[in-house]
DNA sequence: GCAACACTGAGCTGCATGGCTCAGTATCAG
DNA sequence: CTGATACTGAGCCATGCAGCTCAGTGTTGC
């Protein structure tokens, strides 16, 4: 529970940066090298980098080396916690309204 | 466009937090006080009020005073942004996807 | 073999964030 | 009127983050 607030935390800080973002974005479209990445960017490498290694570290991309290239990869499994909390925030208002027909209809149920 | 970041920028940011996620899934279930939504939570009342504000600053509740108490309401639109954040994304794939297959049924196409 | 390339590591800076305290203001209850 | 309540403002501290540079290391191409 604390574990999946911590993998929440960490994927929603990595999103809430544009240049990491468009990276996503990017990788939707496939994989793709991080010099090839960061050409899009107007930044210093080891910076690009470190975007890299936020998104991966927190499971939003895998990377790969082969010889002198790292590789990344979308992870889409990872943007779905993001679509679950968003789905539990609606049950939430959901089952609110649920209550509150309740209420309308037996009040004496409620309290 | 870069106004169109920004806010996402700030929603992300403003949700990698489990106090201000807690806040949100909190404030689902109806309005609160400043002090009621509080209570609930290990920290200084300064110090919890500075999320209220961020939530407030980003458009996520809406916040209003009547007398010595600030009342918290969830602004649920604001949350409809990350949602088309990643529809966005999702017809990223859906695209390359298409363009996969029209490439593999006309290569010719494609450069 | 050597140059160019693609990172990688170390370490610095400035600024933002999350927490704190302490002191103040405004309102409400009795 | 007074005390309690509900914030609010100022300001401090530690940490973390985004950017930078400079100096490597390991690979590849000729």
């Amino acid at each position: 529970m604390a574990q999946y607030q911590a993998v929440l935390d960490g994927v929603f800080v990595a999103l809430g940066d544009s240049t990491r973002r468009a990276v996503i974005t990017r990788l939707g479209r496939g994989p793709a090298s991080v010099s090839e990445l960061a050409r899009e960017f107007p930044m210093a490498l080891p910076s690009f980098m470190k975007h890299i290694r936020t998104l991966e570290a927190n499971g939003l991309v895998r990377t790969s080396k082969s010889g002198r290239v790292r590789t990344c990869e979308l992870d889409r499994a990872r943007l779905t916690v993001v679509e679950s909390w968003l789905d539990e925030q609606r049950r939430t208002w959901e089952g609110r309204t649920d209550r509150l027909e309740q209420f309308v209809t037996d009040p004496e149920e409620n309290l």
